[in-house]
RNA sequence: GGGCGAUUAGCUCAGUGGUAGAGCGCUUCCUUCACACGGAAGAGGUCGCAGGUUCGAUACCUGCAUCGCCCA
């Protein structure tokens, strides 16, 4: 064995086995293999994207599943790939296109089709070699993108057969629009902001002439597509008004009163301008009185013909100009601050506009009844359990999927009109002519889908489908699904219906659903903020298993991820203390026997069983998800118990020599093996180094360590614990007094059961070594002698003789004029603080500042007058 | 407006119907041959507030407050 360096440098290392991984074909899973299946599919990242820190938990907890499940011999498949993204990518590369100085109507839609794909080509696999770098085991022989052959060709297949089956169907209904990506857009992808906006009171004058109707509105320019004004029908303010009608403010066009259950008495005036072609509400209104639709706005959110003179005007210009003319002919009665929720594009911010058009739509309700029994039945959990409430609000309210949009990056849908007959051909190869009238003017539809469309399909499509491939057959359902909660309705309700739908089986049977990563002042990441911490650097600096480490044991379910560069860097440390550890042990052990079991001394014992005990709970928190309890726990075994105390017994047991020498060193390699092998699914950098040095041979290949329970000895652990709090005794007064390291102490000990004595006994060595004891006297009838420390144990009382250990008189001497001086300070602070004018008047912080100075100095008055009496006969 | 979650040490967070835990930070001592990215010993908490259940509540129930998120 080699001699390692002091200090662990991940830099040299990480790559270097990554490519080893690789090239040896480990991650690869077999299609063929008869071993139980672990699948995973990966959330593909977007090819605009570029690692951050939710990549890597989420990432990092992919990872330690399928290495764990690799090593415990499961037939594991990681699949990855990447997902086109439609509206992202496409503004990414008109940025690109306008920074050049052309655009994208310059190019044409071939053409820019052209240019995305070699944008995605030059920058699309960025995400995946920074995949590499977080040690991702994924297969990559299997890696796919949702704009690649097969993937389309699954899309085009669900597309046909949901429209055949009636489940997508086009109509000119209210969608989302974003008037500067000029796409419709799903309810999902419209974020509510709460805006601080105004209420305007406008006067629509009844045609009669008999009153005057005051209606409340936050968008004073839709009066410009006005049809009607509604009332409650029980509203006695106004049910002499129904079937009247009144004019539009401003531009005098004439619009009935009608009534509908819809309008909230409450708001406003009760009175509501009913704007069917920019609303949703008044859309439903709308469609219910057979009001007129009447569209006012251009896509790119201009004012159209419709508005007369306003034409032209960018919408909110149009308000401006609106409220002037309301207030120039008064019509404008009041206005009020408002608080109220504004959509925005997901992707660019810009505030969408409800608008009317010819949408593709899928009719969802059919689809969720399944995924929601699936939750139902237990068919699928999702982890933390609390989701599935929000799951199945979610679905039991679902509303049609608007999944047309109006861009150009994204799989083109597959329908085509006829200029002919005007009837549309859907199919799955493009059609030469109209199935209707064999017409051969046909054209496709200009639409492509949305990206989620594709992705809704991912764990399925990945795998083969339509095609009843091998690894379809073999590792679907996925096992488990871990995502971030943010994407739940985007992505994991959706995987369930068209999973249920096409696979007729879910699409897996676990969501582990991890948390989100924030700054640590709890701030959302973002550029613009300027708080992003960016993996790539963290795993420069501190190495790239110290980053999983942490990730994976701050993932408790249900809190978000508060990260700290410091956090990172006691990881890091860890990472160094099995580093040296691993030195020592190499260092110390030149031969090792097998293990002999029969001649294991006490810490041998102790160290074993806490082992198995370790690699049971690691197992049992991994199975529940647990990442940051199975790390823990492999942290507080491995620094505090075996580096803290095994280490240090084996010193001395490794100093014996014979026998007890190599069944110490026998310990140390198996307590360091499997204590690697169970920390390998988290940091398998540093592991698999290690590994490398001692074994010549990789530890991705090992298995996992099972609990042995002929190892497990509670009473040893007892025995241990005992041993243990008798040197933590010695230790204790010893710094108290602040005895030097060199200086041996004599231990008198008051002991009653003769088992403790025993015990003792037998271990004497390890106290007097780990203490820096001398001679120690232990009895049930000891008594304290004169001058010394006491210190109280479980099973009796232990007392450490001062005389001539430290000089007496001059500890004395120094701990009374310590004394003295802390009286002085208390008496000093206690006529402060009894001093009204320095409390009343001093700054409220000062004074907090002298009460706990008053009360730290009362402690340590009491600690001195303690160790004073240790020093009295 | 509806729902969910949080509130525990200076900070970040575990946790349990019966003596309150970790990491980081802090204090003191220590370069003794794995590690100063270290060791030893410490200090530090009315477990958000108010009720209730209980022999006993930080934990279970109810209400309130503050913060965060989701949906409308």
């Amino acid at each position: 064995m080699t001699e390692l360096s002091k200090v662990y440098d991940p830099g040299d290392t990480e790559e270097k086995w990554y490519k080893f991984w690789e090239e040896k074909g480990y991650f690869k899973a077999n299609a063929k293999s008869d071993a139980p299946v672990f699948s995973i599919v990966i959330p593909p990242p977007n090819i605009t994207g570029s690692l951050h820190m939710g990549h890597a938990l989420n990432t990092t907890l992919q990872d330690i599943l399928v290495r764990w499940k690799r090593m415990s011999g499961h037939n594991t498949l990681w699949l990855p790939g990447t997902d086109h993204a439609g509206i992202a990518t496409q503004n990414v590369v008109e940025r690109q296109l306008s920074a050049e100085g052309s655009s994208r109507s310059e190019y044409g839609r071939k053409r820019f089709v052209e240019k995305v794909w070699e944008w995605r080509e030059h920058y699309g696999r960025t995400i995946i070699y920074q995949l590499k770098r977080l040690g991702a085991s994924c297969d990559w022989s299997r890696e796919r993108f949702t704009m690649d052959e097969g993937m389309s060709r699954a899309v085009r297949e669900v597309f046909v057969r949901l429209y055949e089956e009636g489940l997508i169907y086009q109509g000119n209904y209210i969608i989302n629009w974003c008037p500067r990506c000029m796409t419709a857009l799903s309810d999902l992808e419209v974020e509510h902001e709460n805006i601080k906006g105004k209420l305007y009171y406008l006067k629509y004058k009844l045609t009669d002439g008999s009153d005057i109707l005051t209606v409340a509105t936050t968008r004073p320019e839709t009066i410009l597509g006005d049809t009607a004004v509604a009332v409650h029908p029980d509203d006695n303010r106004y049910n002499s008004f129904i079937g009247k009608s009144v004019f539009i403010p401003v531009i005098n066009r004439e619009i009935p009163v009608i009534a509908d259950e819809v309008v909230d008495m409450e708001f406003g005036t009760g009175v509501l301008k009913i704007t069917p072609a920019h609303d949703p509400y008044d859309f439903e209104v709308g469609n219910r009185h057979g009001l007129p639709k009447l569209k006012v706005m251009t896509d790119d959110g201009r004012m159209n013909e419709a508005a007369g003179s306003y034409k032209g005007m960018e919408r909110f210009e149009c308000r401006k100009a609106i409220l002037k003319d309301l207030s120039d002919r008064e019509e404008l009665v009041k206005l009020e601050d408002h608080l109220h929720a504004v959509g925005h594009c997901y992707r660019c911010k810009t505030i969408i506009e409800p608008n009317v058009s010819r949408q593709w739509f899928v009719k969802t309700k059919p689809l969720a009844e399944p995924a929601i029994k699936a939750v139902e039945s237990g068919m699928v959990s999702l982890i933390p359990k609390g989701w599935e409430n929000t799951y199945f609000d979610w679905m039991y309210n679902i509303k049609d999927w608007c999944i047309s949009r109006q861009i150009w990056w994204g799989h083109q849908i597959p329908a085509w009109y006829c200029s002919n007959c005007s009837g549309i051909t859907v199919d799955v190869s493009d059609p030469a002519s109209c199935r209707h009238c064999g017409s051969r003017e046909i054209r496709q539809d200009e639409d492509v889908l949305d990206t989620w469309f594709s992705s809704a399909l991912w764990p399925f499509s990945t795998l083969g489908w339509p095609e009843e491939t091998e690894d379809l057959k073999r590792f679907y359902p996925t096992s488990v699904l871990v995502t971030g909660f943010d994407i739940l309705f985007f992505w994991v309700a959706r995987m369930m219906m068209m999973g249920l739908k096409f696979m007729k089986g879910v699409p897996f049977n676990n969501v582990c659903i991890h948390a989100l990563v924030r700054d640590a002042e709890g701030q959302k990441m973002s550029k613009s903020k300027g708080n992003v911490i960016d993996p790539l650097a963290i795993m420069d600096k501190y190495g790239t298993d110290a980053l999983r480490f942490t990730l994976a044991s701050m993932s408790s379910p249900g809190r978000d991820i508060k990260l700290s560069e410091e956090r990172i860097e006691g990881y890091r440390n860890f990472a160094n203390k099995i580093w040296n550890a691993a030195r020592f042990i190499m260092m110390k052990v030149d031969d090792s026997a097998a293990l002999n079991p029969s001649i294991l001394s006490l810490p041998d014992k102790w160290i074993l069983s806490r082992l198995n005990k370790t690699a049971g709970e690691v197992t049992k928190m991994l199975n529940e998800y647990r990442f940051d309890m199975a790390a823990h726990t492999i942290y507080s075994f491995f620094w505090h118990e075996f580096c803290d105390w095994y280490l240090e017994f084996s010193k001395l047991q490794l100093a014996e020599g014979g026998s007890r020498k190599t069944n110490t060193a026998s310990v140390l390699v198996k307590t360091m093996n499997d204590t690697l092998k169970l920390l390998h699914p988290f940091m398998p950098f540093i592991t698999e180094e290690i590994w490398q040095h001692i074994h010549k041979s990789s530890i991705m290949t090992e298995s996992y360590p099972v609990v042995d329970n002929s190892l497990i000895d509670n009473s040893a652990e007892g025995e241990m614990d005992s041993v243990m709090e008798v040197i933590k005794g010695i230790r204790s007064v010893r710094s108290e007094l602040n005895i030097s390291p060199a200086q041996e102490v004599d231990v008198h000990l008051r002991v009653s059961e003769e088992g403790f004595i025993e015990l003792l006994k037998d271990n004497l060595v390890y106290v007097k070594r780990l203490a820096w004891a001398g001679n120690i006297v232990m009895g049930a009838d000891i008594k304290r002698p004169d001058m010394s420390a006491t210190a109280v144990l479980t099973g009796g009382e232990m007392y450490i003789p001062l005389q001539g250990i430290i000089d007496i008189e001059k500890e004395r001497g120094i701990l009374e004029k310590r004394l003295k001086g802390i009286d002085n300070e208390i008496t000093r602070i206690e006529i402060k603080l009894s001093n009204k004018a320095f409390v009343d008047k001093a700054p409220e912080e000062v004074v907090l500042k002298e009460k706990e100075k008053y009360k730290e100095f009362i402690d340590q008055k009491e600690r001195i007058k303690a160790n004073l009496s240790w020093l009295k006969k």
